[in-house]
DNA sequence: CGGGTCTTTGATTAGGTTCAATAAGAGTGG
DNA sequence: CCACTCTTATTGAACCTAATCAAAGACCCG
């Protein structure tokens, strides 16, 4: 019910899909950067007719890998993604999830090689942004140059944001605001912050958390049945967003209620 | 012992504190920038005779506060310091530990008031890099600009390893990498690696590396009594580097053995 | 329909936190 | 210079959260 309900950015079709290829834009320029990342634009940038390239990617695939050598930066034109790192014991590690206006391959600059690996969780729109170009674009149009820097110092903010979250939240805290997140990114996409679909696995879900997949997992069916999220595999219905916002530890109800019976249980049964 | 041995980055005397401070550099011109940042600079700044100012702070100063309007960057010259976040329930949470050659106030440039706050932990000698004065020479100067870009990439990378650890490595894993990260730092600011003293509490380490002060200090016990380090107070010896570096859970040794005590000694009471 | 991936749920264990008490230092003021 | 206090560090014991191991169910796609 819920799946179906939520049309809006479930995965498309065949055909569909087929048929937004076709139709895809295929460049953008200045400007609509500008409006994709949320930063003013200069309006001195109408006389630049640069204009940057999209490319399709399907699901699996990869825009970039770690080691490839550095030359772009990239915006989600539509689509979602995850990016990974591998640590030294090969594990993955999902760094975020990018969607509809983020910026990703930054981490490439200092190294002069991508040091994450971004791959396509359903089809995607990505505009390609040749850094060369694109810096020196920067240093004629000072505004735009500003902005990129306001851009990286938000994808610091964001980072130190997540390693607050995992250095000091519980479980618990950590899914409810990966679930806040997302619906306020959904929010702000124009899509309902109400009702979505999970891109990624409850495997994925924990690797950004910090948590395995059985927690995650556990913690949904949690939420659920204390009614604040309704969910059902991959489909999520949010019911009590500002619980969920300033959530630190779950409520005593469920877990707690079985601790208590047993806690009761045992001077019964000695008396 | 440990603690006279080392000398090097000791706290200062009252005596030697006034002469350094009467006798503290002033200003620095570009390439002393740039060297300190460890990034090429183009020969070109020669004829900028640029300057940036140097403030000195004493234990305990802040640099900037949470919340207070940016315009600066900051790089350390001499000291050390922590940076901090204050998260919703007013714990703080410890983001870094600049010292020589660190740049800090990155966070403040996307929403124009910094997001965090940098303390002093010793005497510290700052530099002050206004930046709009700075990015502007970025402007004029391409390879200090992409200079820049490389510096917060930098940030990032970092902010992205430590995201990694924390979701991924147990605490005595953390508490490793954070001493052999030390020791690296150490050395490549021309001090020994082999031993150093800390800067900073167990109650900040524990909340850099997201553990709690007790578990900081039971680690670095366990070290000590294997023999990996040398511990005493905030004084750190560091005898086996190799397998700091590539731990991931204790050896075996002393709590397994307690363990294993225990689970011998219940069947023979039982026999 | 069948194989594979993903998800849910249970039982058990282990690693880290919490609470608590003691000890060791550093700084202050008489 | 010593006593006093406050902060910091160490260590123990009990508890609890989340990981691990295991099994069954749901979904997807060919």
């Amino acid at each position: 019910m819920l799946a179906t309900q939520n049309t809006m950015n479930a995965p498309m079709n065949r055909a569909a899909e087929a048929a937004w290829q076709r139709s895809a834009k295929l460049w953008s320029n200045l400007n609509e950067v500008c409006d994709l990342l949320r930063i003013s634009c200069p309006g001195a940038t109408l006389d630049s007719d640069f204009a940057f390239q999209h490319v399709q990617f399907k699901t699996g695939q990869r825009i970039h890998t770690i080691g490839q050598p550095f030359d772009m930066l990239y915006i989600v034109n539509s689509g979602f993604l995850k990016t990974v790192m591998i640590d030294e014991s090969g594990n993955e590690q999902v760094l975020s999830f990018p969607m509809k206006g983020d910026l990703f391959g930054i981490d490439g600059i200092h190294s002069k090689q991508y040091t994450s690996e971004a791959v396509a969780l359903s089809s995607c729109d990505i505009i390609l942004l040749p850094f060369k170009k694109f810096s020196a674009l920067g240093r004629s149009h000072p505004e735009l140059e500003t902005a990129i820097y306001s851009v990286m110092s938000r994808e610091l903010v964001r980072e130190q944001a997540m390693v607050s979250m995992l250095g000091s939240l519980s479980a618990e805290a950590r899914v409810a605001r990966f679930l806040v997140s997302l619906s306020d990114r959904f929010g702000a996409m124009g899509y309902s912050n109400k009702e979505f679909n999970l891109r990624m696995t409850r495997h994925e879900i924990g690797s950004y958390l910090g948590l395995t997949l059985e927690t995650v997992s556990r913690t949904f069916s949690a939420f659920n049945e204390i009614g604040l999220i309704a969910v059902d595999q991959r489909a999520i219905g949010i019911n009590d967003i500002g619980t969920l916002r300033t959530l630190r530890r779950l409520p005593p109800s469920r877990s707690r209620a079985k601790q208590q019976a047993q806690a009761q249980a045992v001077p019964a049964a000695g008396a």
